[in-house]
This record gives C-alpha cells, sequence and structure tokens, in this order.
RNA sequence: GGGCUUAUAGCUCAGAUUGGUUAGAGCGCACGCCUGAUAAGUGUGAGGUCGGUGGUUCGACUCCACCUAAGCCCA
C-alpha cells in the first residue's frame, strides 16, 4: 500500500511563479476599477495627516530610471505612512512650461514660433505637454503606485497660475522684485533673444586685437611715473566701448614686459606668443606678481574720461590673449557675473536690432559689424592698438536665420535674494534635512547665490504680471493690478494674457503713479518655470482639499538642492516666512554597475520600461528599496538577477506558508500562544523582533534595511530553520493534532503579517498573497489597507529565549557532522542518521534543557542521544569551543515508509508493518 | 577650480554621532543532499592588506591630513 496520499502535503493555487509583466497591468486594472486609491482615503480621514508634497517631473519625454525611483520612494513612503495609521494623501504633479517643451515642440512641429499668433503657438505647448503628460501619468501607474492619477496638479492650470501671479504680486509689494540689466543670446537680424538650445556654432571670422589700457594706478606695485599699459585681447571690438573691467586669474603670474613697443602688463606665460605675433622685442621684465596681488590697480578707459579696476576672476585662461581680460558686463554672462561680485556697471549701449545708442557716443547709430573697423582705426589713432589681425573661430550663429549673434544685456525681473538671505538661511535650520549634510549643501548655495533672474523671453510659461506705462514707460504693478491679473487667469488661464489689450485687463481708471496717464502696454517676459514650480507648495498645498501647509516631507534627487528645494525655499520664506516643508530627504543618481552615470552615447542607460517587461515593477520595486539611496543607486544586469531570486525566494517563502494553512480555520483550529511548543514561541518571538526592525526601518526611510530583514527572516528564520523543522508534523502528524495546529497556527499568524510587511514595496504580490489567504485571516478586503502588525504584550520568556538560542548554535553544530557523515556517503537525508551529543559544561546543562523529540525535530534527525564527555571517540566532530562532541551513526530502527523517519516501531504494527508508531496511529484513525 | 557626497568580500548591505581580541549577513560561486515547497527546498565551504598613502595612538574599518576614483550642483 502506498501512504503517498496519506501525507498532507502543502495546497495552494498561488503560482511558483509570479508572471509580474503579465498579471501586474491585471491587478492593476482592477485596483483602478474599483478606486482602492480612493476608498484608502475615505478609511484614513480622519486620522492625523503626512503630506508629501510631489516634486513636479518635466512633461517632455518618457520617464527615466531616475523618475522611476523617484515615485517609488515616495510611494514607499506614502503606503508605508498609510498603514502606519496616517491619512496619506498622493497627488502628483507636473511641470509644463518653459523652454525645453517649447523648443521640443518647435523641432516636432517645424514650426517657426512667429508664424503662429501667440495664443495658437501655446495652444501647440499645451497639447505637446500634455501628451507626455499621459505618457508619464500611465509608465508611473505601471510601477504600481497609487495617488491621484485623476486629478493630479499641473502647473498649467488656471487656478495655479492664479497663486504663482500672487505670490509674484506679494514679492513685488514687499521689494523683493526689481528691474535690471543682463546680457542674453540676441540675434540682431531676428530681433530676438535666443536660449542657450537655440544656438549653433559655425566658423565666423574676427577681428583678432590687442589693446593696451594706460594703467593709472599701479598700487604701488607698478611704477607708472613712465607710461605703462595693461594688455588685453579681444575679437570683438564693438565691446570696447562697454568695458568696464580688466579680470586677471588670481593664481596665475604677471609681468610687466618692457618692449620695444612700450611697456606692458601681461601673463608672463603669453609674453612669447605675444611677441611674436605683435614683432616686438623685450628688453626686460618686471615682476612677477600673483593676479591676486595685482587686484584694484586702475587704468584708464579706452572711450571714457574716466578709470576702470583691475578685477580677479576664475574664468580667465591662458589658451589665448594675454591673460587679462578685457570685461565687459553687458555683453557677456561670464563678464556679468564677475561683474555683479564688483558691482560693476552692466552698459551695453546696443539696441535690440545690433546699433549702437546714443549712449556710445560717436558711434551711435552705427551697426556693430560697421563699428568694428572704426573703432580699430580710433584705437589705433589714439596709440592704443597693438596688433590687429583675423581670426576664423566657432562663434555662436542663430539657429534660425543662420547670422551672427551678438550678448546684449537687456531688461529683466529679479528677485533680490540679499534682501531676505539671512531669513532664508534661518528657515533653512528649522527643517530636518535627511541626510544631514543636506543642510551644508544648501546653505553654502543659499549664501554664495545671486540674484534670480525671472525673466524669460519666451512665450510658453506664465507671463509676469506686470504693465508699463505706454507715456513715461514705468512699470506697474500695484496690488489692485496684480489681483486684477490673478482674477483673470483663475478664469481664463494665462491664454488671456495674451489675448487681451491691458485697458481690458486692469480695473478701470487705472492712471500711472508717475506721471499720470491711463495707457499701458504689457510684460512681454514669462516667468522662468522654476518660479512655477516654486509656487506649488502655495497653488498646491493651500489651495487642495485634503492637504497642508507646510509639507511633512519633500523627497527628490540630491539635485534638487539647487533646483525644487531652493526655489520653493525662496518663494516660501519671501511670502509666508518660513520653509514649505518639515523634512527633505534626498537620494542619488542612477549610475550603472561600474558606478558611472548614465549617458546615451556611452550606451548605459537603462529604460524602466526594459526592467518591468522583463522582471515586473515588484522586482524593479524591491530593487529600489534595497539600494541604500543616499548615495548612488548602481545598476546592472547582475544586480536586477539578484533582485529576481530575492523576489522569487520572498515569494516562494510566502507560498509555502499559503500551502500549509490551506485546511486551517483559525476561529476553530488556532492554538493559544501559550500553550504552544516551545520552537513555535521561539520563532513567534523572531517574527516580533522582525516587525519592530522593519516598522523602524519603514518610519526611518531606511528601505534596504526592510528588504534585508525581511529577506533574512525568509532565508534564516524560516527557510533555513522553522519550515525545514516543521515539514514532519505538517505532512504527517494528525490532521488536527495539537502539534500540527500549533505549527498552523504560528504560520496563519506570520503570513499575514509578511505580507502586510512587504506591502508597501512588493505591493502586487502583497496583494496576490491576500487574495489567497483564508477570509477570517484578513482585516480588509485590501492588503494595502491594512495597518502593520501588531507585536502585542506578549513575548518569550528569558529563559526560552537563552534554551533555543543554544539549540540553534548545537544545530549548527550537528549540520556540520552530518555534511561530514555526508560526505563519506553514510547518510543522505538528514533522517537517516542518529546523533549522539557528548557535552561537558554549559552545553551539557543546555542540552539538559532539551527533551530528545525537541533535539530530534531541531536536528531533523532519527535519534538523539546524551552521553557524558569521556565517553566521546575520537572521530567525533568537535564545536562549540570544545564543549560539544557530535558523533552521526546508524540509527537502530528501519526507515518508516511514510514519515521516512527510522524508529524501531517499524515492522511492528499487523496493520502497518512498515510505519512507525505515530504514522501507524495517523494512518489508521483516517 | 569651488560646494556637497560616496568608496567594507563578485553583488546588495551590517559594523553606536562614544577607536579595543581571528571584520559580519544574505545573494552569487564551489562542492554535496533531498526529490513530499520540485522551473522548488536544504547543508557545508571558499571569497576581504575595510579605495590608496602618511599621521595621531599601546591599539584605527572607525580620528586627522593628503591623494585616487566616482556622483550631484556650480564655475
Amino acid at each position: 500500500m502506498s501512504y503517498q496520499e496519506t501525507v498532507l502535503l502543502p495546497k495552494t493555487k498561488f503560482p511558483m511563479r509570479g508572471n509580474l509583466s503579465r498579471k501586474e497591468p491585471e491587478m492593476q486594472k482592477q485596483w483602478e476599477t474599483d478606486d482602492l486609491y480612493g476608498k484608502l482615503r475615505q478609511k484614513r480621514a480622519g486620522s492625523p495627516k503626512f503630506v508629501l508634497h510631489d516634486g513636479p517631473p518635466y512633461a517632455n519625454g518618457h520617464i527615466h530610471l531616475g523618475t522611476a525611483v523617484n515615485k517609488v520612494l515616495k510611494d514607499f513612503v506614502i503606503r508605508s505612512r498609510t498603514m502606519a495609521g496616517f491619512d496619506c494623501p498622493y497627488v502628483p504633479g507636473w511641470d509644463v512650461h518653459g523652454l525645453p517643451i517649447e523648443y521640443a515642440m518647435i523641432r516636432s512641429l517645424e514650426l517657426d514660433r512667429h508664424s503662429l499668433s501667440p495664443v495658437e503657438f501655446r495652444k501647440r505647448c499645451e497639447e505637446f505637454a500634455l501628451h507626455w503628460l499621459d505618457v508619464q501619468r500611465e509608465e508611473f501607474k505601471r510601477l504600481g503606485i497609487w495617488g491621484e492619477w485623476d486629478n493630479p496638479y499641473v502647473t498649467m492650470r488656471p487656478e495655479f497660475e492664479a497663486v504663482q501671479v500672487e505670490i509674484f504680486g506679494t514679492m513685488m509689494e514687499k521689494g523683493y522684485i526689481y528691474k535690471g540689466l543682463k546680457p542674453v543670446y540676441w540675434c540682431p537680424n531676428c530681433e530676438s533673444s535666443l536660449a542657450e538650445a537655440e544656438i549653433d556654432y559655425h566658423d565666423h571670422k574676427s577681428n583678432s586685437i590687442y589693446v593696451k589700457f594706460a594703467i593709472t594706478d599701479g598700487k604701488g606695485l607698478i611704477a607708472v611715473d613712465e607710461p605703462v599699459h595693461i594688455l588685453v585681447w579681444t575679437t570683438t571690438p564693438w565691446t570696447l566701448p562697454a568695458n568696464e573691467a580688466v579680470a586677471l586669474h588670481p593664481a596665475v603670474k604677471y609681468v610687466v614686459a618692457d618692449t620695444t613697443k612700450g611697456k606692458l602688463l601681461m601673463a608672463e606665460e603669453l609674453l612669447e606668443t605675444v611677441r611674436e605675433t605683435a614683432d616686438f622685442e623685450v628688453l626686460d621684465t618686471l615682476g612677477p606678481w600673483q593676479g591676486r596681488d595685482l587686484e584694484g590697480i586702475t587704468y584708464k578707459h579706452p572711450f571714457r574720461d574716466q578709470s576702470a579696476p583691475v578685477i580677479l576672476a576664475d574664468h580667465v585662461t591662458l589658451e589665448q590673449g594675454s591673460g587679462c581680460v578685457h570685461t565687459a558686463p553687458g555683453h557677456g554672462l561670464e563678464d556679468y557675473a564677475v561683474g555683479t561680485k564688483y558691482g560693476l556697471p552692466v552698459f551695453a549701449p546696443v539696441d535690440s536690432q545690433g546699433c549702437f545708442t546714443d549712449d556710445a557716443g560717436k558711434y551711435a547709430g552705427m551697426k556693430l559689424d560697421e563699428a568694428n573697423p572704426v573703432i580699430i582705426s580710433d584705437l589705433h589713432d589714439m596709440g592704443l592698438l597693438l596688433d590687429a589681425s583675423d581670426l576664423t573661430h566657432q562663434y555662436p550663429h542663430c539657429w534660425r536665420c543662420k547670422h551672427p549673434i551678438v550678448f546684449r544685456a537687456t531688461e529683466q525681473w529679479f528677485v533680490s535674494i540679499a534682501d531676505f538671505r539671512q531669513e532664508a538661511l534661518d528657515a533653512i535650520k528649522q527643517v530636518e534635512w535627511i541626510p544631514r549634510w543636506g543642510i551644508d549643501r544648501i546653505s553654502n548655495m543659499v549664501k554664495e547665490r545671486g540674484d534670480w533672474c525671472i525673466s524669460r523671453q519666451r512665450l510658453w510659461g506664465v507671463p509676469i504680471p506686470v504693465f508699463y506705462c505706454e507715456h513715461c514707460g514705468e512699470p506697474y504693478a500695484a496690488k489692485a493690478a496684480n489681483k486684477a491679473v490673478a482674477d483673470l487667469f483663475r478664469k481664463e488661464g494665462s491664454n488671456a494674457w495674451f489675448i487681451y489689450e491691458a485697458h481690458e485687463i486692469l480695473p478701470q481708471g487705472t492712471t500711472c503713479e508717475d506721471c499720470g496717464h491711463d495707457k499701458f502696454v504689457k510684460e512681454t517676459d514669462t516667468m522662468d518655470v522654476w518660479f512655477d514650480s516654486g509656487s506649488t507648495h502655495m497653488a498646491v498645498l493651500k489651495q487642495r482639499e485634503g492637504l497642508s501647509w507646510p509639507a511633512d516631507l519633500y523627497l527628490e534627487g540630491s539635485d534638487q538642492h539647487r533646483g525644487w528645494f531652493q526655489s520653493s525655499l525662496l518663494t516660501s520664506v519671501a511670502t509666508q516666512g518660513r520653509a514649505p516643508y518639515r523634512a527633505v530627504l534626498t537620494h542619488g543618481f542612477i549610475v550603472d554597475g561600474e558606478g558611472r552615470k548614465m549617458s546615451k552615447s556611452v550606451g548605459n542607460t537603462v529604460a524602466p520600461e526594459e526592467i518591468i517587461d522583463v522582471y515586473g515593477a515588484d522586482v524593479f520595486r524591491l530593487w529600489a528599496a534595497s539600494a541604500d539611496y543616499r548615495g548612488d543607486i548602481r545598476i546592472s544586469q547582475e544586480i536586477l538577477k539578484q533582485m529576481a531570486e530575492i523576489y522569487r525566494r520572498i515569494r516562494n517563502t510566502m507560498r509555502f506558508m499559503l500551502g500549509n494553512i490551506s485546511d486551517f480555520d483559525i476561529r476553530q483550529d488556532a492554538v493559544p500562544t501559550k500553550q504552544l511548543p516551545e520552537i513555535e514561541q521561539y520563532i513567534l518571538d523572531t517574527y516580533h523582533h522582525l516587525v519592530d526592525r522593519v516598522t523602524k526601518a519603514y518610519s526611518d526611510y531606511e528601505f534596504h534595511a526592510v528588504y534585508h530583514a525581511v529577506h533574512n527572516f525568509c532565508v534564516v528564520d524560516l527557510g533555513g530553520f522553522y519550515l525545514d523543522v516543521i515539514k514532519d508534523r505538517l505532512y504527517c502528524d494528525g490532521i488536527d493534532s495539537l502539534s500540527r495546529r500549533s505549527a498552523q497556527t504560528v504560520l496563519a499568524n506570520i503570513l499575514p503579517g509578511l505580507a502586510r510587511l512587504v506591502a508597501p514595496v512588493l505591493v502586487h504580490t502583497a496583494e496576490e498573497i491576500w487574495r489567497h489567504l483564508p477570509e477570517e485571516l484578513k482585516d480588509n478586503s485590501s492588503v494595502h489597507f491594512s495597518h502593520w502588525p501588531e507585536a502585542g504584550t506578549w513575548s518569550l520568556p528569558e529563559d526560552l529565549q537563552v534554551k533555543w538560542e543554544q539549540g540553534m548554535r548545537m544545530r549548527r553544530e550537528v549540520s556540520r557532522a552530518l555534511e561530514t557523515a555526508r560526505m563519506e556517503k553514510r547518510i543522505g537525508s538528514s533522517n537517516d542518521a542518529a546523533v549522539t551529543l557528548y557535552t561537558k559544561e554549559d552545553v551539557e546543562r543546555a542540552v539538559g534543557m532539551f527533551s530528545n523529540e525537541e533535539l530530534e525535530a531541531l536536528f531533523i534527525v532519527s535519534e538523539v542521544h546524551i552521553a557524558s564527555w569521556s565517553d566521546a571517540p575520537k572521530h567525533a566532530i568537535n564545536g562549540l569551543d570544545g564543549k560539544l562532541k557530535v558523533l552521526v551513526h546508524e540509527p537502530e530502527g528501519e526507515k518508516c515508509e511514510r514519515c521516512w523517519r527510522h524508529t524501531s516501531f517499524v515492522g511492528t504494527s499487523e496493520k502497518h508493518p512498515t510505519l512507525c508508531q505515530r504514522c501507524d496511529s495517523v494512518v489508521s484513525d483516517q
């Protein structure tokens, strides 16, 4: 007779393999149809709130690994906080304005942005952005992220734009916003500013001239009793009227060369090159001095009757020229940057068509390229020209009309950071930065940063809500005007700015505060998109039902210390006097297996989609959880394979438990904790420690600790120990026996708990387990509605703790001894073996605490004998600091056909001669 | 070049914000076992000059300095 069918093997429909790429979308669809996210909101209504404010991704392409990981980490936070009992809404958002969209849209449609009306043009941008918003939304949902996907916040929504305008208004009112000059790329042919992306570099023939400026004050270092000149080199003679300084590198050596063409100050290293070019002889040199020592020397301006300073700048190089750089803050970005440091004027006497203005004195009205030769000959006449030649080099051109462009300072709006810098720094200190170094990073940036230029000469953005008096040109941005604009945008969106005339927007009777006239025109600049995203905390958290300001948490990549963390902070400090967040959590960047950044040219990029298609979203999420994201996060095929293996392990462990409680009804079959065998109490205690550890790890945002703890528990405590040990009881003991029901009680306790512990990470798998779980083990229809499992008040008595830890140590030693026997081909399965323990001292006392049955079960062997230390044969295996010897030998009895353990009972039963006593009685009772 | 960060076994991570015996875990790998979790499960074992160099100390993976590699943000 075969006893195969009398063995109670695990039974479950839960599949061993996840088939995630196919099954996850089905589950997601179901969740959406049943509106589980909405139901979860209702369930948590009234609970303490925890608001994570989503940083808006930019809607101009597919999501990449970085955004995917960011969103998944947020989902971990949202879900774990929700299960911890918080009401944790998640409103995703998108950033949809700005140049990249405008640019990508133009490219994709091959449009000339001037061929369409502003309203038409913006309409196209909107369509473009909304298309990608939709694409990204689906991609995020595929990652298993829950949130208000049907109603995200979008920076172009009327109600959003209205608030943004109001923030601008408040900052204007407080005097934080001013109009200044800043150089931009300018195409005189198109009469338009250009963004960096709209510049192409082509060969261009320029003048190359060396010009000398007479030093007027040598600061005592350079004697000026006879003429000494500072030598500069430039390829744009027309910028010389706008010269405001000469920049030297602080760490470069400079000399005054006494030459046949006069005394010239220049970099020592470039003297020879210049000598060859300008064809002179060097009679003597004075110096050298470090650049930093020459700061503050003055020279006579070539075209104005005044002097200008020598300054220091790191951008000075020795590749070309003289090492002394002609600096015109109105005509170069670097010049502008260093100019603001020294408080130099931003002078740009050039109009939109590339002609000198009246401020250019005798050159007024000339086109720049026509002025070049005139300026050169004037310099020559003044005796300031050392050398002039032509130079062909790469020069920026307008991508559209192909003409060379110029740098030209134009009037733009700025936020004066200096006015509230200290407040911002104080606000930073009130925030919890995780990791802690975040505070240093953002503090240093805020300390150093210059004013924030918020003007963009673009159409696709929120208009800067300022008017100008048509008569006197003064800007007008009174409170009433701001309110009128905000109200209009709230009703019709910012397109209204491009539809209505100023007088249709402004309140009736508005007059200029300076000259009293009543005709106005609108500002044409739009706002920097960082102002959009910097406004989300007000436009979303303060507006939306169910959210609150400030946010409990911002969670973004570490680059956002410069970006969103800062733009949000600035608008918030400026208008609210504090930071918009209580805590800021940052993560690193995704890099490849070697720790290098991903780039298309290197070809080491990975799309989230590829991972999901092959492994599934849960494996992706497990990977995101496994990394310590404070540093960079690595990904490679090896890492993914490992994740898939570990996923499989966790899945199968739960599957095994599921299969072994199929005939268990907790309402009738449960065994009270205190009546459980000690080994069950021990594993329950281990499990409770896991719950504590995992709960803490989630609350500290240390998901990699969750991952390691759960995996370790599955592998070491369950698979490697407990589940192995209880197989005999589960399979072979009587179906309703206390021993079997005890094990099942524990499984029925641990499994739903474990499913909940992994639910924030393995959202689909946990739910799949849940669906296979007997109803009476669930507290909710979805695992995601559950709270954390509770450890309860019960804990393992200390003496049992000590006893079973000792037991585990002995188990290890016995395994080693069994392995030796196995190598010697003396045994196969451990149940083929009998074991004799020879013990002394504390190990002897420990062994004394166990019954033989306990030890047999613990070691999974057929017999355990205890003998005194002195009887140990030489070949017994030594262990436990020489206090234990283990001898593996053949058991006395025959192998039971049903449970495969050896006992001397086998052969004595009449009905079942091949069975052991236990199996005989179990089978007889069936 | 500046600000911030990272560097422990092939991989993912532990190693108290207070230096102290042979630096831990899991995966992977190697070699076995089981065939009643089976496109599973289980045992044993081999892997590390703790990025490098110098220093402080009786003693450093842990503290200091410099260097190297990598990442983010600036210039």
